[in-house]
DNA sequence: GTCCTAACTGAGAACTATTTTCAAGTAGGG
DNA sequence: CCCTACTTGAAAATAGTTCTCAGTTAGGAC
């Protein structure tokens, strides 16, 4: 367990924390690992559970903070995908999006370079300075498709 | 004040909801006229005040059934502006987006068919069937620039 | 290594937004 | 005009998020 939490302090997320001079304690360490295993798509409430897995005496509202600070340091952003619940989703250097499927809920990511070079193009027309975007195609996925 | 409301009967809304076999209410058309009105990025409480303007009694528990009822139907959406609050967007025709402003938090509309064509070509590709999309451009205005 | 202090924590209270419940009211077909 | 299923507003219930606070801890200074 402590091994785990030492392997997050090894990733990006962690150097960057500790650059902005936040201390990288046990708890946030666990949520850092949690979103950096894989969990992209998360929901505070998900990345609670999945943290408590690490780290047991994880509070709530600590993910809240943890991931109030990702947000502020522009690493992850509040996405809602479809449904009601807010998530965050981590930020890439690349340019990715969701497809959303209305009818099971599936979520896909998808790459595409073109799009960014489509809106940064938009925005630099328009005298915005654009710092991310966010995308999101809902509709209904090939699987549902062919289910009906 | 009733002759908003038999003006917000003959809108395009009013015409769904009574094809999809809801009943043309006042507080329903309360809240159609509202948004048909140009209060195209509000959320339930900003829908609510407006719409009491038009119809007192309305209540707030009727303008997230309105707003429900739209999105179910597709007219409308859920969409998530930079800040917290849930805030609903109706559909145009037209492809359109947001431009949001970090710094003031100024939401600025744009067409772009363009955009359109990419993101259908896309989800085409990848077999999904793509009912719309929402996209979000995030960064600092023109304005928010110029006064740092 | 140990000390120190500002930063951080978990638990639960508080707050806000949304949904549900229910008795009363109403649209609109017959 | 009547009837009935649909709709309503108010209040209660629920769910999600933020705040408060006393105790704990990271990590720089020594």
């Amino acid at each position: 367990m402590e091994q785990t939490l030492e392997h997050a302090r090894g990733g990006a997320l962690a150097a960057a924390l500790h650059r902005a001079g936040y201390k990288l304690t046990n708890p946030r360490l666990a949520v850092l690992y949690v979103l950096e295993g894989g969990m992209c798509h998360a929901s505070p409430q998900e990345v609670y559970a999945a943290g408590c897995a690490v780290y047991p005496t994880l509070g709530l509202a600590t993910v809240y903070r943890t991931l109030d600070i990702l947000t502020e340091l522009g690493l992850a952003r509040p996405s809602y995908l479809g449904d009601a619940a807010q998530r965050f989703t981590l930020h890439h250097d690349h340019h990715h999006y969701h497809l959303v499927c209305d009818a099971c809920g599936l979520i896909t990511d998808v790459d595409e370079e073109a799009l960014g070079s489509v809106t940064d193009e938009i925005a630099g027309r328009l005298g915005f300075r654009a710092r991310g975007h966010y995308l999101e195609i809902y509709g209904v996925c090939q699987r549902c498709q062919s289910s009906n």
